[in-house]
DNA sequence: CGATCTGTTGAAGTGAGTCAATAGTGGTGG
DNA sequence: CCACCACTATTGACTCACTTCAACAGATCG
């Protein structure tokens, strides 16, 4: 793990208050865990957990985003997630990872020894509910994801991608913290093809894009093309 | 739901020795929840949960194949999972599901009142254990079949759907319950895609194929071509 | 024994991929 | 501080894997 030793204080500050509010949210729910928890730091593109790492602790994204991601023997790559401030990483109970997780930006984990929360889960239902709780939203968000990829266009991907995000945000004005490539690789889509629907999408005034920041202007529209009507 | 009154002896007949076993090793797990079960039957291609319908009941297959799917408004549909003997279906937490299952063949399901499940959650951390393990199970499949529908060819979806199947039930010679259309929505193609690799497949030595038996006679490069070497 | 459903095969079309050139951007060091 | 360099994004031309449309052949069932 390329692990920091320090965190930067530019890069803690730079945060926006609404990471913070996440962060303190997820806080509440984890109750118990708080107590035995480390903080880490990640740098940009830094890998967090690689394919074939013993699975030996759970983390909780505190500030940053990190990608969660397969790949093919030929280097093909499937982005499984993206989790934000306040989400769990590590969880499956399998001995070692069947995927990868990797910063996208500077990233701050609190980490957890693995042992610590099955315990807690033999002694609190209420731990276990939330772990169920999660596993079921997550197992859902997954099933959503395999109906995009195996059944919608590419201008429908893009569509339900930005209005996720919206929705994740509470805002129309995005600014994405992930690359077209990483935008490609969690849509099953080539770099090229994600670019020129974004333009496609602009010039039918649906959209406004400068760089990362991007604004839906037409929010019903998209939303239309998102669910395939 | 479309539920029969009375299971057919011929149905019950039907199975297999193989679909017993599945049942009497998810029976030993289930442990406590095996007092309030109840037995429902449904027709080949019967609907068992609906999109939107409540979520009251925890159902687990008995014999048959269940398939659970997702549709867009326009009819195009993505099937999420096959079901088999021992496998759970409606654990989802939520108040209305959010997919369909429907019956593949004839189907025989123990039902348990999603109240009691989680009376169960609450006192039993092994159950919890059970469920949390059972869900990231599901989620690591879902994973792994993201990474099929967004980045695998055709040739390898249908490779790696054969030997899946394979690794299931322990044998090279498949007796698929489900039909083209099923394996189509299941791999994000189409049924005349499937048809054509098939054949393809068969052409180049890998396989054999009558109707819905199909015998892999290459497993190693079966193998290979379905991981993308 | 016809009607209907499922599966196979062929021909033609197309959405997204590939290859390639160019234009922006951001980080680094002289 | 700015010039360079490497990286990211956009755009165009072309290709191709998969889809679509269509015809037909086997099964299955009343």
């Amino acid at each position: 793990m390329a692990e920091l030793s320090r965190v930067s204080a530019t890069i803690v500050d730079r945060r926006t208050a609404r990471d913070c509010d996440a962060v303190a949210i997820a806080s509440a729910n984890i109750g118990p865990l708080a107590a035995v928890q480390t903080m880490v730091a990640f740098a940009p593109r830094a890998p967090i957990m690689v394919e074939g790492d013993s699975a030996d602790h759970l983390f909780r994204i505190m500030t940053g985003v990190v990608k969660v991601h397969r790949a093919l023997a030929d280097g093909r790559c499937q982005i499984t997630g993206f989790l934000f401030p306040g989400d769990l990483l590590g969880l499956a109970p399998e001995a070692v990872h069947r995927h990868g997780a990797d910063a996208v930006g500077p990233v701050i984990l609190s980490r957890f020894p693995r042992k610590k929360v099955e315990q807690l889960v033999d002694v609190s239902p209420l731990v276990a509910r939330l772990l169920l709780r999660l596993a079921y939203d997550e197992l859902n968000a997954a099933h959503e994801q395999m109906l995009l990829l195996g059944r919608k266009t590419a201008p429908e991907k893009v569509a339900s991608f930005l209005i996720a995000m919206a929705r994740r945000t509470g805002s129309d004005t995005l600014d994405l913290p992930m690359t077209r490539a990483e935008i490609a690789d969690y849509l099953g889509l080539t770099i090229e093809t994600v670019s020129r629907t974004l333009t496609q999408l602009r010039k039918a005034g649906l959209l406004r894009i400068y760089r990362h920041q991007i604004q839906i202007l037409d929010r019903a529209e998209m939303g239309d093309l998102s669910e395939g009507n």
